[in-house]
RNA sequence: CGGGGCGUAGUAUACCGGUAGUACAUCUGCUUUGGGAGCAGACAGACCGAGUUCGAUUCUCGGCGCCCCGACCA
């Protein structure tokens, strides 16, 4: 259970020290159940419609999806950087996409203008990033030796959205991981392409989304014929998928025709409709981008050619939102222990000097151990520390109690399944590093 | 962007053309301590603007904001 830090300064905090606290009730108005429960729990923090803060426990879970994805993106070779968010329209004019007409989710602003200022330039704000990557790159790759090679980030995407909904699902200020690949040709790009899909299956199935979780095929939009989404059955979601249980696979509701069935196999009675969430994407980008922005190389017979591209996106803070709607339950959300806010839930009840003595000694093992631990130190009745620890989801809960000293073992409760354990310190030590 | 609903305290609500009330939450104190306990006290509110009126939270108009359905969605 012990696992690597993906640059968290902090393993253990007490909860008296936390700043942000849980509520009672939701919001008003806000009817969404990833929204009520994370702002309930303190995880998030509405500025306004669309718009989210995350707080310290919040970001941690978005840290530690962050974490996640940038193993896998890592492990397929994924080179991570960082664009900006201000953003030069040139690139965009070349590709065309600068128009509103185009793309109407555009946030616009511009550099200062009058008498002391000389620009007043226009500028944008980052929507996405094929434009000023592929710009970049005409910088680093002039060679089919340079090839292929994949770039990405995680960072701020804005879009003016007609209509945020769905809590945190739909926002106009978002982070996503975006990942641009680069290569030689179509086949090339095609067998980075599996190798992305099988990354972006572990991540969903390391997010605990795994089994609710398919591959389907979509539309290309103006890019290609094809493209996949990942889509995680939700009625919460937005899209209506057609799903094939024994392939694994499903089929995006506009795309969804005899055409399309009969060049993936599939048979209409062998397919349940189901609502989903989309929670990642790849696609071909083609040379759509690259011959309008110039990023060519030579091939080996000295040829000026374009580099195929794709494209492949998260955005983190849905995925964070799609797991709460998927695993929570009545009492509140229920992480899993790859994303877990914190690994254990250490709670002490009652203020008795000999249960205050033991809860102190088991935090500091736990931290000695670098296991992750929010220990709840405060001064409550043991029903509102079990309401918060039931809330917030912690994977497993340490309960350190008069009873528990009388037992010399302290209660250990699985929060997804409800199942308690009673271990000595001992006992729980090395449940902890198998 | 089309359609619908709604703006009174953190939440849920009440009353009213004449000093805005209750419950829960929050905060303080005391008691309590294995599933949101009790008692006492405290804090806290009419989205903004204009108009009508002696007087507007209430009526009228405008704006802003929020939510939902649809459309859209690299």
């Amino acid at each position: 259970m012990l696992r690597t830090l993906f640059g968290l300064t902090m393993t253990h905090m007490r909860q008296s020290q936390l700043f942000t606290k849980t509520r009672r009730e939701a919001p008003q108005g806000e009817v969404s159940k990833n929204a009520q429960l994370l702002i309930r729990a303190g995880f998030v923090h509405k500025e306004m419609a669309g718009v989210y803060s995350y707080l310290p426990l919040g970001l941690r879970v978005l840290n530690k999806i962050i974490g996640v994805i940038r193993e896998e993106m890592n492990a397929i070779g994924g080179q991570e950087l960082l664009l900006t968010t201000l953003q030069d329209p040139e690139v965009w004019k070349k590709s065309g996409r600068w128009s509103d007409e185009v793309n109407d989710t555009w946030f616009k602003t511009h550099l200062h203008s009058g008498e002391q200022f000389h620009s007043g330039s226009e500028l944008g704000l980052a929507n996405t990033h094929e434009e000023p990557l592929t710009a970049l790159m005409r910088n680093h790759i002039s060679s089919y030796k340079d090839l292929p090679k994949y770039a990405y980030q995680f960072q701020t995407k804005f879009r003016n959205e007609l209509r945020a909904k769905s809590g945190i699902m739909r926002s106009r200020e978002f982070i996503m991981k975006d990942l641009y690949s680069f290569s030689r040709d179509e086949e090339g790009f095609r067998e980075f392409y599996e190798r992305a899909a099988e990354a972006y299956l572990k991540v969903f199935k390391r997010a605990g989304l795994g089994e609710h979780t398919y591959r389907t095929f979509a539309s290309g939009g103006s890019f290609s014929k094809f493209s996949d989404e990942f889509q995680t059955v939700c009625g919460a979601g937005e899209d209506t998928i057609y799903i094939n249980e024994g392939r694994r696979l499903a089929i995006n509701k506009e795309v969804y025709n005899d055409q399309t069935l009969s060049e993936l196999g599939l048979r209409k009675e062998d397919l349940r409709e189901e609502r989903a969430i989309e929670v990642g994407n790849i696609f071909p980008l083609g040379t759509k981008y690259s011959a309008a922005l110039g990023l060519t190389y030579k091939n080996e017979a000295g040829e000026e050619v374009p580099v195929v591209m794709g494209s492949y996106g998260i955005g983190p803070g849905r995925l964070l939102g799609t797991v709460v709607e998927v695993l929570s339950d009545e009492k509140g959300m229920v992480w899993p222990e790859e994303v877990a806010p914190f690994s254990i839930h250490l709670v002490q009840l009652g203020e008795d000097e000999d249960v205050k003595k033991e809860a102190e000694e088991i935090y500091r093992s736990l931290v000695e151990a670098r296991v992750e631990v929010l220990f709840d130190d405060r001064t409550m009745r043991a029903g509102e520390k079990f309401a918060d620890s039931d809330l917030i989801g912690i994977p497993l809960r340490v309960v350190v109690s008069q009873k528990t000293l009388a037992e010399g073992k302290c209660e250990c409760v699985e929060r997804a399944s409800g199942t308690t354990h009673h271990r000595s310190l001992s006992e729980l030590m090395s449940h902890l590093t198998t």
